[in-house]
DNA sequence: CATGTTAATATCATTTTGATAGTGACTTCA
DNA sequence: TGAAGTCACTATCAAAATGATATTAACATG
């Protein structure tokens, strides 16, 4: 896929660091908090080649942290920074659509762990507080 | 990468549909009205290989559906279902962290058309009205 | 009838993915 | 002390996906 950084759009932005599934999921898993090569690598099946590439890109990208916890030997984690933690609402959100829309059979559930209860998540546009897909929405282009 | 449809994580199962940035482009043109081959050809700039698959992909999936709009010559326009209508919200978030922590220059804003106003979007759990991210979350896996 | 439009295919080189095995620097167990 | 285990990778290589470019089929238009 072409270079999309450069692109007005947000969401072509948002989808250069982030815009393959292994890294969401990779993202998804930090944020219910796996930090290590290893939690990754069993959690997801992911081949190790291809995760080490997820890491440093997610890394470089600045939404993961390498974090030493080990001098010897030496081991590195990864934890999540302010932009990988903020990335959590996206893929809340996909799940969302993805239980809508995809839910047969037995799927996890997201629980707020204080209250017990299942989230229900929506978008929202915190200026009208109207759920973002009932009122048309226009681009506007700069210059 | 494997298939992740019988996941029992809601993120994975959607990830199974619209686990690429060319999908999610093309929904999102498909959000803002475009419905022809060339049209999203030309806004994305795509191979036309690779948009034909992807454009059948959506379909397949359910997230787009072709409708013929001239039969002599005969020529088919792809729209949205309710399903890939529902899934604009996801795209408006990615694009909100994506003017949020790749916003350099100038970027195209998402603009609601009744108000004029620029829509600030945001997850919230129907439930509790909070942010989601404010509050930690824990994960009930079925049985 | 020459040109243009539009939704694609065909071809083929390049790139990415993914499976598998191996490595280096240790620690732990017997 | 030696064998086995842990962990974060790298090497290798086959298979699949991507992408650039050219071409096609079925018309409409001038």
């Amino acid at each position: 896929m072409k270079n999309l950084s450069d692109a007005s759009c947000p969401i072509a932005r948002g989808l250069t660091c982030v815009g393959d599934a292994w890294s969401m999921l990779i993202l998804r898993d930090a944020s219910l908090g796996l930090t290590r090569f290893d939690e990754f690598r069993k959690s997801l099946g992911i081949a190790p080649t291809i995760l080490t590439r997820r890491l440093a890109t997610l890394t470089e990208e600045g939404l993961l942290e390498k974090r030493r916890y080990s001098e010897r030997p030496p081991r590195d984690e990864y934890v999540l920074t302010a932009a990988g933690r903020d990335f959590l609402p996206v893929l809340i959100l996909l799940g969302a659509w993805g239980r809508r829309y995809r839910g047969e059979g037995r799927l996890a559930r997201y629980i707020d762990a204080e209250t017990g209860a299942e989230i229900e998540p929506v978008a929202v546009d915190a200026v009208t507080g109207a759920k973002i897909g009932t009122r048309p929405i226009r681009v506007a282009t700069p210059e």
